[in-house]
DNA sequence: TCGTGTGAATCACTTCACAGCT
DNA sequence: AGCTGTGAAGTGATTCACACGA
């Protein structure tokens, strides 16, 4: 089914036109083009035109895209739009901040489980979630029935955690660690690293100086 | 000075190689191969070899690279290594997780001011730090001499926070808004958004079911 | 006439392959 | 012999430009 090759590249920027897709439409607004998607996604009309022809050809030549339709089509791609539960690995700062974050619950990615290593952490109570050791992850994730990870261990954890997040039978990873795991093939992990954010825009702001 | 041009994609590698580098050269070890350093980088050794000649030829053939060097000539390109304070807006779960981070100050992004507009949390104390005001925000900058902003506030406030952050200097921008922010050429917005990260993880999950 | 859909052209990044230094 | 440095080839994404339908 739907075995369309969406470059990646094209497949991050639709998240963004559907979310702006779902404004539009709230709004009352119900055909767009592909000029005014682009202004308001920060990209381009033939970045959009050629990104949304991956999904078919759901335009009207003249007119422009219908919002209701696109943001149906879109969900489809991106995967049912049935809900995908997380467990979240790592309370610390950033894991307490991420699992109090209603955005994810919005966007159909409720997090269901909270898991630490830190005696002092484990059994602690966080918006209705008690913490789990990491001995019960497997457990943890088959009574969720959770599909992602995250992880917000520190660095030098990772590793470990995204192991057992594997064995445990869990196929897509969100890692805010500072380090690259290594994973067999089936499994997807995608880092967010805020540190390299800081020094991309460290090295342009060093660049403007020298214009 | 410096005016190499450095393709964005190797820009975020030379980040992750340095951080790697850093780990060696702390365990005791001198030199490292191309191909050792693609593989605790999750890289691989050609380009890490190309990477690398950006910065100019530090390697010696037949033996390697020098960690030391290496990781000096890259401090050089990514900023020359002065910290680069930041400051922070939006008081939220994130942004409160964000103001406590370690890894930022250790990676020379001290953060030197908070910003929010609910009266509720002006005035309040996070790590040293009390929450300025919006309208105090050009008189932070000017004190602290910050040249990065964070926003970490909603969506809707986005827009707003960062027209205040540009006119009060601020050229380079970490947005974590789940929106687009319209800004003028010379300042820089880079954009984290965690609701894409797992919407692309999630379309991965849903292709697996269907090879 | 307006705006989509899409081949063709361009640009950017990656990988290959090997000459040359140690 | 081993490993760098780098042109050349290959791959993938973006932009152009225009035929075509509403």
């Amino acid at each position: 089914m739907s075995n369309l090759n969406l470059p990646e590249a094209a497949l991050s920027r639709l998240t963004v036109y559907q979310r702006a897709l779902v404004e539009l439409s709230d709004s009352g607004i119900k055909t767009v083009s592909s000029r005014e998607l682009a202004e308001i996604s920060g990209s381009n009309e033939s970045k959009v035109r050629k990104d949304l022809s991956y999904l078919g050809s759901y335009g009207t030549r003249g007119v422009g895209y219908e919002t209701e339709r696109l943001i149906k089509e879109i969900g489809v791609v991106l995967g049912g739009s049935q809900p995908k539960p997380a467990v979240l690995v790592g309370i610390g700062n950033l894991g307490r901040a991420l699992s109090q974050y209603e955005g994810f619950q919005v966007s159909g990615f409720p997090i269901v489980g909270l898991v630490d290593i830190d005696p002092d952490v484990v059994g602690e109570t966080i918006n209705g979630l008690t913490v789990k050791n990491l001995d019960q992850l497997e457990e943890l994730v088959f009574q969720t029935s959770a599909v992602l990870g995250i992880v917000t261990t520190p660095a030098i954890a990772a590793q470990e955690v995204v192991d057992c997040l594997v064995e445990a039978g869990i196929r897509s990873i969100l890692n805010f660690a500072p380090v690259v795991v290594d994973v067999v093939d089936e499994v997807e992990v995608r880092r967010v690293d805020l540190a390299t954010e800081f020094q991309i825009l460290g090295y342009y702001d060093h660049l403007r100086k020298f214009d």
